[in-house]
DNA sequence: AAGCATCTAGTCAAGTTTGACTAATATTCC
DNA sequence: GGAATATTAGTCAAACTTGACTAGATGCTT
């Protein structure tokens, strides 16, 4: 799974209706130019797909007021939700190690139920240690690491990597079990999305290090 | 950068010459498919490519003696050597949190002398400390991190990463320091390739968790 | 007031990745 | 000995990603 689609989906939905520059600004705001593929290109190419796969509809409007080419406004369709929600769940839960996906994840964890997603965490939790024992099981024969060399070393590596997520998400569940942020059905929701005409604090001119994907 | 570049420059130069399914089959011996996008169309695509561009040599032969279309061999040129190095280098350098190229990295890495080695994943740990600290200050305004929200836990997610990279990084260093492996210059290197006739202990068509990418 | 940059909104070609498919020989199993 | 399966070697179309580019309106500056 790539997370374009989750993130893109996420935006239009929180807006209601949106076109592709607000989409745009909005995962520039989450940072995701800096964490995911989320480029220019990839985010129109995601919207026109997804509308001719019926999950977005297209409104065409006219010229906006502000310059440049005539727009067009993306909604969310039954379908599209549906899909949103299969996306959510599965970026939540999936033991495969792309954080890009984990992050868009966290990015919109907050559309569903507070329980939900605890209970996605914790078969997150559970699906890695599963992974793990079955990696080490079967690349760990009688012979021993040894026979690897310097081979070994990635396994090795993605065990860790396994390790500190699983460690990571297990701290996760303690902060929302201990009653942070505000999920679905909480009440007043957080705005992760940019209203109408405020300024994006994150979208500067400036190149700083960490910019270069 | 992506990890399959280098990967396929890798196994070609320890062949001398090689065609797409043995690569193909070294990459699977590596666990390539488990952690990179090293599926045949991307094996045989970079090669195409690669060789379009002048960094590998394309020699047609004769329809194997074992079945299957005439095949294609290959061979590193001079450019290809060059850029091989050079793309080895920054996946052991580089600070962006791409696990497929550390690994693919990690997986050639003895082609280098060992001091070398040791510099660059130096260089690494300095480099992710830079981003750290680059990542914070500008994400964490005077306001404090609580005004993202949960949006707050992505960052948060980045950094853990980004520290257990780190971490896992000064231990590879220590072992390495310590006398582990065998770099270029010191002698009988380690066979990290499938000789003719060598069966992969790791090709089965079992399935297993872990699988999936 | 001319010139330069920036913002708005998006397109496009080239390159890459994916997953399914082809087609021949070899081996295994009943 | 015939059918099913595996192995060898690779192709292909569709989807996705990338980075550069377009083009009008506005703002900034010297």
């Amino acid at each position: 799974m790539s997370a374009i689609r989750l993130l893109v989906l996420g935006a239009v939905r929180q807006h209601g209706r949106a076109h592709g520059y607000q989409v745009r600004n909005d995962l520039e705001y989450w940072g995701a130019h800096e964490w995911s593929n989320a480029k220019p290109g990839s985010i129109y190419h995601a919207l026109k797909q997804m509308a001719k796969q019926g999950l977005l509809l297209a409104h065409e409007t006219a010229p906006s007021t502000a310059g440049g080419p005539p727009r067009t406004e993306y909604e969310i369709t039954e379908a599209g939700t549906e899909e949103y929600l299969k996306l959510l769940r599965e970026s939540l839960t999936a033991y495969d190690q792309k954080r890009d996906v984990l992050s868009a994840g966290l990015g919109c964890m907050v559309d569903l139920g507070r329980e939900e997603v605890l209970g996605l965490l914790a078969e997150r939790v559970r699906t890695i240690g599963e992974w793990r024992k079955a990696i080490t099981e079967y690349y760990m024969p009688e012979e021993g690491p040894g026979q690897f060399g310097h081979i070994g070393e990635i396994m090795n590596f993605w065990l860790d990597s396994a390790d500190s997520g699983a460690r990571w998400t297990q701290g996760l569940i303690e902060r929302i079990r201990g009653g942070a942020y505000t999920f679905a059905g909480e009440g007043e929701p957080f705005i992760g999305v940019l209203v109408e005409g405020q300024e994006n604090p994150y979208a500067t001119g400036e190149r700083h290090p960490g910019d270069d994907r």
